[in-house]
DNA sequence: AATGAATGAGCCTTCATTCAT
DNA sequence: AATGAATGAAGGCTCATTCAT
């Protein structure tokens, strides 16, 4: 046998289930109504889970918003990691144009982030856990536009470190405007593209 | 006859006052705990006024929510308009990153500009808000920007309402990064003024 | 002149008037919404007044209600009268029975004398007020009956503060089943004065 | 498998016991102070139960408020049914009268019926379920009267619908006026028989 | 492991009332 | 005389959390 059973056996998958299954009941909540205005009723209800039964798996509210909060900021590096696998930093940046513009740019995403950004403010565990992501975020990047400056992809004067951040911050700002519903974000792409583009003298612009 | 006027007669200033005092109570409570978090007892506490009083200047907590988020707004109005009043379209940028990156970035005023973006998820009306703001503050900022194309100070190719409301989203989510001490955020007005200036095509850059 | 005028002169009527006002106001709230769920603020609306207005005529809302309560009662006196000064019982009762099925039985009118009574359970005063009312009907209704019994009218076996006791009752019933609806109240008339009629031996039936 | 019984199983006994302390302690309440001046947390520290508590048997105060209706309207009915298992209405009657002067007529319970009353000139539900109740108990003293109508026990003109809709208003009257003690109520057991015993021409009267 | 039962603290709002004009 | 301004106390109800099964 693969794993010794001492007293009454424990099943990691079905605990793993079950957490994931509250947190995405959570989720949709947070999304929706935000931390503080979701109550632990909500969730459970959302979740079909017993109130009780969140107990169980987080101490308090709080920590379930915090694993929730690391749930999301792990997607968020996800897409920084576009950008570095992809052949050449243009392509990469025009990829994760398309995908923000697109899929990656539901309203319950983009309420997440800004919901975590606004509690960062006030819980400085969450604040923490924004900052150390952003940091493994902007080294990402950074270490993608070093390369492509050495390349001669980008202009020779950009400081990488400052651009990745405020690559990042402009990505932001961008998709927090997606419910102020003025045009599409979706036509929006191309002027962004562009906009980042000449802002790094990527080569051909 | 002029005015039939039985009994105390109605002091406008002093309800005006009355009224400024509560929203700034109210603006110091939302801006370190949320609109949610923040309770009637905490604001009227930081307000020095009573709970009731407060009721008979706004008719319920979601009032008072929406009239300080039209003050907020107004106030990012007044950004917009510094660059517009500015001889040349650098000036104005590099006055208003300058403001943005100093006096202009209290942690509280960001915190509040983000919670109203959260809520604007939530609440139609605040939504609204935003949005209306959103629309004339592009306008704004498109036309200064038009009249820079025609100056040639910047491109050609610069589509003024695009570059617009991209230049408002990379402010948005450069301030909220305020609270993610990366960086001191002073030491990004020249990378981030750069930043625009080369989208842009600024001249002489 | 009629009246001595020291110092401010005042109004003895306008008071009066203002009085009525504001008790009308009350009654009205009563008769809807029962003394505890009538607010000063609404009572105010509907007479038209300030809510401090109204404490210049009357101490506490207990004294506003005290007074209706009062001018309640008096009203209930008046249909009394009508029995003893009709030139026979039978006509007397006849009156009463078809007043009660008609005008005198407004809605607002029984819920206000319901409200009364319930009142009377908790308020000692309001109960005081109640018993030395009940008292003085009973006294009047009791010596009509006594008169009728003398001339034969009715059975020489009644005890007429007994009976007088129990048509009050009888009346109050029936009129606090006007809100339930079972049959208009108009269409009892005849069969309610057959029933104290019979129970009276009046003669003739 | 005949049932998933995961997590506490529900004891519906339990429930009910609770359910029921919960009702009393909400009783004497209401007969104390009626509905509308009676508190949630009066009610709470009476049945010896916390607030919440009471939320988890009952949505809000308004249904607490029509549970209790429902009870007191059912016990009403068993008045009725003992005239009606009664061996003759006479013997009936004098059961029924007896009982209400005696043991049936707490001051608490006369309270109570008058706040239902009152209550549901306020409350549509709580006017139908009156409505109900009242029709209920109108078609069964009916019914009996009906019989000693056949029997010859009473009076061949009364009309059994008439009739019991005045004796239900007669009771109500009577008993309604507990609280002004103008006499006690026991004495009036005699006069209160013979006054509906005549006007049914029951015989011997 | 999972759920129903229970609760103290707190929420937003309204109340009856007093004070100043 | 009449009204607007102000407030402490209380109202109904919900919350995050613990306990028992």
């Amino acid at each position: 046998m693969t794993q010794k059973s001492l007293g009454r056996p424990i099943d990691p998958d079905a605990r793993a289930a079950r957490r994931q299954q509250i947190m995405d009941g959570a989720r949709n909540c947070f999304a929706q109504k935000g931390f503080h205005a979701s109550s632990m009723s909500m969730i459970s209800a959302e979740a079909g889970v017993s109130i009780a039964n969140i107990y169980q798996y987080f101490e308090t509210k709080d920590d379930l918003i915090l694993a929730l909060v690391g749930e999301e900021l792990k997607s968020d590096m996800a897409v920084i990691d576009m950008i570095g696998q992809a052949p050449s930093l243009r392509e990469g940046l025009e990829q994760v144009v398309q995908y923000l513009a697109g899929e990656g740019c539901s309203e319950g995403g983009v309420q997440l982030r800004l919901e975590v950004l606004a509690e960062s403010f006030r819980n400085p565990v969450v604040a923490e856990e924004v900052r150390k992501n952003e940091v493994i975020m902007i080294e990402a990047l950074a270490k993608t536009l070093s390369t492509a400056k050495k390349t001669g992809e980008i202009a020779r004067h950009v400081v990488p470190e400052d651009a990745a951040l405020l690559i990042l911050a402009f990505a932001d700002g961008l998709s927090s405007r997606l419910p102020i519903k003025i045009r599409p974000l979706s036509g929006l792409a191309t002027p962004a593209f562009t906009f980042i583009a000449m802002s790094l003298g990527l080569e051909g612009f």
